[in-house]
DNA sequence: TCTGGGGTCCTAGGACCC
DNA sequence: TCTGGGGTCCTAGGACCC
């Protein structure tokens, strides 16, 4: 059987850990530039706020009901995180960190059956609980896809099943299924929803009854892999050792309109090291770039231009020198004046494991980059921010991101540690 | 004024090979 | 009049997930 742990409305969870003041408030956190509304506590999504929502369209309504709004703050959600699927280790040797907040354990009858899996589940709940503080609710069922539904009826009928929900016969198994709509069921989102729409298929129950050649036809093996699940048959396996990255991105929205090529160039710049950086951590190389630059697609009377442009490296790297170079040469291809500019984003594709390169015959690294940034990588490990920059970057940080309500970083920064009042009162 | 970021998988079609 | 059959590789686009 498999277990879906998924941590309830996570981000809004780990703010609320430190602040137990805001605890049955409502909570909305905030995406990079304060622009959108990613994560909401109930509350707040019982009070009609979005998923998604840009923040500044709904100002009012949080004011109105006293919503406490959140910059995102990443290091601490990763660091709950981390916390969170270390206690779950302790449940299960074959485990798969799915997400930041969602994991699959599998619960294996021979050493699970002294206790029912409701009981087990409902321990590791609260367990989960008491040690980090964030609440979780658990799905159990013979396939990952169907774990996820029992997941979402723990979740929906937290007084009826106590967070914890096991599909473990036929008659719950279809009784679930006829329950969840169509749309809602993990691998099926909007554009097939509306195709299902189109032959009456409403429920998760009337997709398990369509025909496989149709499935087949309209959705490739995708389709029929997820009809199996539903129908209770295991068709993706649990995955314990996260594959190598086959693409690794670093793109974010700028905080305001750029039009300049040289303001442009700095945010590709430092893009790029964060991208390099991300490549050498995961002790890769890429063999090509792809750089994008684009206006804002939601500003209809502006003119749009989104090109982009794939670069190939002289030879795998993961260099910063190399690749700020080269994606600096092709910002130049691309950018044309007369266009506003909001967002940029560089990905390194064809990574391959930096222990097996293929050297080239013309061309060769310098061997000095990669002691050199090995000792900038260290510096900048545990600086909040990085200490050792390029010099095409912004030296005097005039750029800065819109974080307006950051919450301290609790676990992550020794000062800005929670501190506790003892004096009596 | 103001709208996020980072991934995966599958298929169709074109270019090319023998 | 009339032109085969069997492959691979790459890319773009579309779908999905958190």
């Amino acid at each position: 059987m498999y277990a879906l742990v998924d941590c309830n409305n996570f981000y809004a969870s780990c703010e609320r850990v430190f602040r137990p003041d805001l605890m049955n408030q409502p909570i909305v956190v905030l995406s990079n530039n304060d622009g959108c509304v990613i994560a909401r506590s109930n509350e707040a999504k019982t009070l009609g706020v979005p998923m998604g929502a840009p923040a500044y369209q709904y100002r009012d309504v949080f004011d109105k009901h006293h919503i406490q709004v959140f910059s995102s703050n990443y290091p601490l959600y990763g660091d709950m995180s981390r916390r969170v699927m270390k206690s779950l280790s302790h449940f299960a040797s074959d485990m798969e960190i799915y997400s930041i907040d969602e994991a699959f354990l599998l619960f294996n009858n021979l050493i699970h059956r002294q206790q029912s899996f409701v009981h087990f589940a409902s321990h590791i709940r609260s367990y989960i609980k008491k040690n980090t503080g964030i609440p979780i609710c658990i799905g159990v069922a013979p396939s990952k896809t169907l774990a996820k539904t029992a997941n979402k009826i723990a979740k929906k009928f937290p007084e009826k099943t106590n967070g914890v929900y096991v599909i473990d016969s036929e008659i719950k198994r279809i009784n679930a299924l006829k329950w969840q709509p169509v749309q809602d069921v993990w691998g099926i989102g909007r554009r097939f929803a509306e195709q299902l729409a189109q032959i009456n298929v409403k429920s998760a129950y009337d997709f398990t009854c369509i025909p496989d050649n149709w499935i087949k036809k309209h959705m490739s093996i995708v389709g029929l892999r997820l009809k199996k699940e539903l129908l209770g048959m295991s068709a993706i396996k649990l995955e314990e050792v996260p594959p190598a990255k086959k693409m690794i991105a670093t793109t974010r929205s700028f905080e305001k309109y750029y039009t300049e090529l040289h303001e442009i160039e700095e945010r590709v710049s430092t893009f790029t090291s964060s991208c390099a950086e991300k490549l050498r951590r995961q002790q890769s190389c890429c063999n090509a770039i792809l750089l994008f630059i684009q206006t804002p697609p939601y500003r209809k009377e502006l003119p749009q231009y989104n090109p982009s442009i794939t670069l190939q490296c002289p030879y795998p790297t993961s260099s910063s020198f190399v690749l700020i170079n080269l994606a600096l040469k092709g910002l130049r291809r691309i950018y044309k004046k007369g266009f506003s500019y909001k967002k940029a984003g560089i990905i390194a594709l064809d990574i391959v494991p930096h222990s097996a390169i293929q050297l080239s015959m013309f061309d060769q690294p310098n061997i000095k980059h990669q002691a050199l940034l090995k000792t900038v990588d260290t510096i900048n490990k545990n600086a909040s921010k990085p200490l050792v920059k390029f010099a095409s970057q912004d030296l005097k940080v005039q750029w800065k991101m819109k974080q307006e309500k950051h919450s301290p970083r609790y676990t992550t920064d020794i000062r800005e540690i929670i501190q506790i009042d003892t004096a009596l009162s």
